[in-house]
DNA sequence: ATAAACTTTCAATTATTTTTGAAAGTTTAA
DNA sequence: TTAAACTTTCAAAAATAATTGAAAGTTTAT
């Protein structure tokens, strides 16, 4: 495999896998594109490239700014704008839990939290709705945590040691 | 908050997290009625609650059962069949992480290290690509095994002192 | 102040996904 | 074997989401 064939193959799978962490194709193709470009790209290379128009192209950098993966470069002399995406990936994966989290999970930890704690009235289903609900909400609550703590920064030592007992 | 309510509110609320685990929002709600119901449902009794057709509900319980977790009840004497889910939330943890791990994370794994094996020209274009997509594909592959362990069902002594460790 | 260079916005279009409902299929009881 | 009770299938319709492109907006150089 090429050079050109291998960056389709990456910038394409890595779109289809935007779903994963919540964001739209276009969205996470820009993001893979940035990943392995070795320079910043203008509005106007990433259209091209990804064959995609202009006002697709800009809202989606603005989303991807939003996320905090992508930021605007001023290139001194040049009156594009150009745009970077964060390259490290442990720097990524923590920005992406993060907003993840705080945009979907947080808000449904909360109606789980709110839902399980409605009345116990003594009925049957009542007290299997409380139950159910608060096993979620703390198994929610737990994995979340995780997930964060896992990815953080400060991870280092915590995670070499962990990865040692997991594996 | 009285049972209606929260019962609305929470069927709807796992059916809007359902695209955080890869699934449409009627499976989602199918799954989230059948957890918190105190006894095995009917296609009808799906069909009223959610108030969706026979067909999407046919459909839906059948991917949920390709999932593994929903099972098919037959009761004695009736002719209807009948529907449960997992409701040990560990469990079903886990199902979804494998499942999800397979259908999606496995296959982009396979790309990554494909595109990242691809020969070294010299270039620096390639050089980043191949450096870009090895740190992704070493994440990817470390996070995917890590929550499959964590989740998993011998997890107990180890998860309790991960999570002291973590928190 | 003007105009060129560039970006953003958004209504309309296009593509994708989900849902419906009725016909076809299956199972069971008699 | 028949017919009632039930489930599955799938083409068409509806709903939702993504994309376009051109007009409006902004910035910068002169």
């Amino acid at each position: 495999m090429n050079y050109e064939d291998a960056k389709i193959k990456f910038v394409s799978t890595w779109g289809s896998l935007g779903s994963l962490w919540g964001i739209n194709k276009a969205m996470a193709q820009i993001q893979a594109l940035l990943f392995i470009s070795t320079k910043p790209l203008s509005m106007e290379d990433i259209m091209e490239d990804l064959k995609i128009s202009r006002g697709n192209t800009s809202m989606n950098l603005r989303q991807l700014m939003d996320w905090g993966i992508v930021t605007k470069e001023i290139i001194p002399g040049e009156r594009k704008e150009y745009f970077t995406t964060e390259k490290d990936v442990q720097e990524l994966a923590r920005t992406i839990a993060k907003e993840r989290s705080r945009r979907e999970i947080q808000p449904v930890i909360k109606v789980l939290k709110e839902v399980s704690s409605i009345k116990d009235d003594g009925t049957e289903k009542t007290k299997e709705l409380i139950k159910q609900t608060k096993a979620l909400h703390d198994l929610t609550e737990t994995a979340d945590d995780m997930i964060n703590k896992l990815v953080s920064q400060k991870q280092n030592w915590i995670t070499k040691s962990l990865l040692k007992l997991i594996k």
